[in-house]
DNA sequence: CAGTTATTTTAGTTTCATCTAAAGTATTGC
DNA sequence: GCAATACTTTAGATGAAACTAAAATAACTG
């Protein structure tokens, strides 16, 4: 099993959190993986498979020509809960949106000065 | 608040979960902090520590010349736990040396042949 | 106000992760 | 064995993050 680091680097990814995401509850091949994010090679996404399985995130498989992936969500323990939560929490969708709107209303108050006193 | 995902690309570089340690319990001052990492210069820390308190998982307060940090575990929450377990589980210190070690000790085996069979 | 201390900010450089394109490897079907 | 499919690996390009050195700012001190 990789360090604790290794694994926090790994979930730092948006990428890698996506490939994550797709095989957390099924078992894809390669190529399945890859038609999900056509924006970007199938050469990327295999080093992402393969990051993701030297960290013990992912379980790989052959068969035939094919490559199975699948998350192994014991391997993250909470980490994992709490990626759970970033997919499917709806709350947090909602936060999210809230915050972008929040940005795209006007430019934010003009930064001059530091704070003021101590 | 910052997103779930600046927090998780906020922890998953060491130099910033070193800066959280140190501040984990105890208020310091940005050159305190600066002096617990002479590798790096005093502008380096204090890009980490505007980046840290931009994610909400650091709080900021001047007082005369000085500039005290000091983290926000409620930010941080599960993931503040598993920080606090990555600190002092001397299991995982353990766990960390023999990881080192095998490093080490001699070149990996070579990668020579992919997996046989399906 | 000039000088010192504490810290931030800027501008430029280095380092590192990720990407692409292309070549390589393994398995199957004719 | 040859072509096709499925995937991996390599080598090089690109961009973002992190760093450095130096300049800027702010607060205190005499």
């Amino acid at each position: 099993m990789a360090s604790q680091a290794a694994v926090l680097a790994a979930i730092a990814s948006p990428r890698r959190r996506e490939i994550l995401r797709l095989v957390w509850k099924q078992e894809l091949t390669a190529g399945a993986i890859h038609q999900a994010m056509p924006d970007v090679t199938f050469g990327a996404v295999s080093l992402q498979l393969r990051s993701l399985v030297e960290t013990g995130l992912v379980h790989t498989r052959a068969k035939s020509r094919n490559r199975f992936y699948q998350a192994r969500p014991e391997a993250l323990g909470l980490l994992g809960k709490m990626l759970e939560q970033m997919w499917d929490d709806k709350l947090w969708a909602l936060k999210l949106e809230a915050e972008l709107e929040e940005t795209r209303r006007g430019p934010k108050p003009h930064r001059r000065s530091r704070i003021k006193k101590g």
